[in-house]
DNA sequence: CGTCAAGAGGTGTCTATACAAGTTACCGTT
DNA sequence: AACGGTAACTTGTATAGACACCTCTTGACG
């Protein structure tokens, strides 16, 4: 384990780190970080049962050889997270948590379903470039009648339709779909590799009936609720990159918000369990 | 401003602190909580204007009349609420965001509508002690059969029907309610008085047709789209202590989502806005 | 006029020390 | 046996100093 090259105390800052250009590997990252990553595998490995106390942070110290600063450091980050409760007086508990979404799994359809275990699939509705309808410019902060793409895809999990997307992209952004398949794989990571600025997503969440156009791609009666997501994904200077409007069948997806009183929060998308 | 006492570097750790068992006042705030205000008073003041540099830890330090350490804490604390982004040579920027809505606001219908200007109301549809359903005794860890509490109110938003709550509570945690009329006020207060150890909050968020009683209630047609938040709420063991159902009219409320490629997530819920 | 090097100043990281405040266990007294 | 106080240990807080690494400016040199 990366702890255990012997380092006397007088090495520890006299040691030279020049090559730290050269080689950028896990263990030059800080000490803090490989601390609270090795506790953190501690904790989820249950080396650390959930539930009992850890050791304490003088422990630590003696076990890494280093000074609190780091241990305390390392600890702080799993408290944010939330893995870690407890303090002044009594060591601190270990819990297990689910983690938090991160964001492109949040964002991209194939990703999420991955994640979940399923196998993604689209059939692409239609690929358009167009005036930006008064709706989705004032969404976008453009003028009306602006170029826009627009991008219509059923979305299945295991070759069963699971949702509709209706994304509109700003023109310079959505000119990239153009030279891009759709139907073969994530426009969403295409995006990504062409230096796309996806950084923030805002996601409005509430429930509607379902339209034609919705009812027979979905297979679905007209008028049966589709859960509905819109979304609107910015860069991070916070200009507007894209106004989707994704409907999902409730039997297939569902969201989670969880939250704690000290202000934790953890959200995700899953499969609905049949129950 | 509280650091304008006259401090003298001598007196500092000398300083009997005795008295701050008796009187609780914001001046016995550890120091790094009280530096971290004032910079996020600045902010929101516009004092730090938005993308401009904040002032180095050095000139903090010598204003405050403190070490790094503290600093450095109430810098971390905005830096994870995302209200500080940079660093590393160059001095981080402020920026505005928008706060995460409180467990109290995002558990609590009384204070949400509060919240956002509107007047709550409820009536309630009945209070009962029965035995568990073998659903609700799953979610809630018992066995089934063990003896709930069930309330079902239709809640208002300015005297419009906007939500049909139904919660099931564990025995323990239901017989207060047969103290208390759950027409009058906040049942999650009451609660909170009683100092039951609400902590935290599984929201799971999906779409469903209104039913028969739905449909009665809210004013709508049997089948029209609702959009349902289960919530689990849990002691801070993770004890169960709270069931609920609660069907929301769309058109009176949604609920937000936003994250970020860093991993900040901001939850919100918000009257729908008429467009 | 452009370019590179040096330097100044900034944050990130780590050490060492000290004391305050809460928790727990133990032990003596009642 | 029950109670209460003390002592040891824990985490929280704060100080001081040191160095690495990054950024930006400035100035000398070509």
């Amino acid at each position: 384990m990366f702890w255990e090259t012997t380092r006397s105390s007088a090495l520890r800052s006299s040691a030279p780190r020049c090559h730290s250009r050269l080689v950028k590997t896990s263990e030059d990252l800080p000490l803090h970080q490989r601390l609270g990553a090795e506790f953190q595998r501690r904790i989820e490995s249950g080396e650390w049962p959930e539930g009992r106390p850890v050791p304490s942070e003088s422990q630590l110290c003696a076990e890494f050889g280093t000074s609190r600063g780091p241990v305390r450091q390392a600890l702080a980050l799993l408290r944010n997270e939330g893995s870690l409760v407890g303090g002044r007086g009594k060591p601190p508990v270990a819990r297990r948590t689910a983690p938090s979404q991160p964001f492109g799994t949040f964002l991209s359809f194939t990703q999420w379903a991955r994640t979940i275990g399923r196998e993604p699939g689209q059939s692409t509705v239609e690929v358009a470039r167009r005036r930006a309808s008064p709706e989705a410019a004032a969404r976008l902060g453009l003028a009306e009648g602006a170029p826009v793409v627009e991008l219509v895809r059923l979305r299945l999990l295991d070759d069963v339709p699971a949702m509709l997307e209706r994304s509109t992209f700003i023109h310079e952004v959505g000119r990239i779909l153009f030279d891009f398949d759709p139907d073969t794989g994530s426009v969403y990571q295409e995006l990504l590799r062409r230096e796309v600025d996806l950084h923030r997503a805002r996601h409005t969440i509430d429930a509607v009936a379902a339209e034609p156009q919705d009812a027979e791609l979905l297979r679905v009666s007209v008028g049966d609720p589709l859960l509905r997501v819109r979304r609107l994904t910015t860069s991070s200077q916070g200009v507007p990159l894209e106004d989707a409007d994704d409907r999902y069948l409730p039997a297939m997806a569902t969201f989670t918000i969880e939250n704690t009183i000290e202000g934790r929060t953890v959200i995700g998308r899953y499969r609905t369990e049949e129950d």
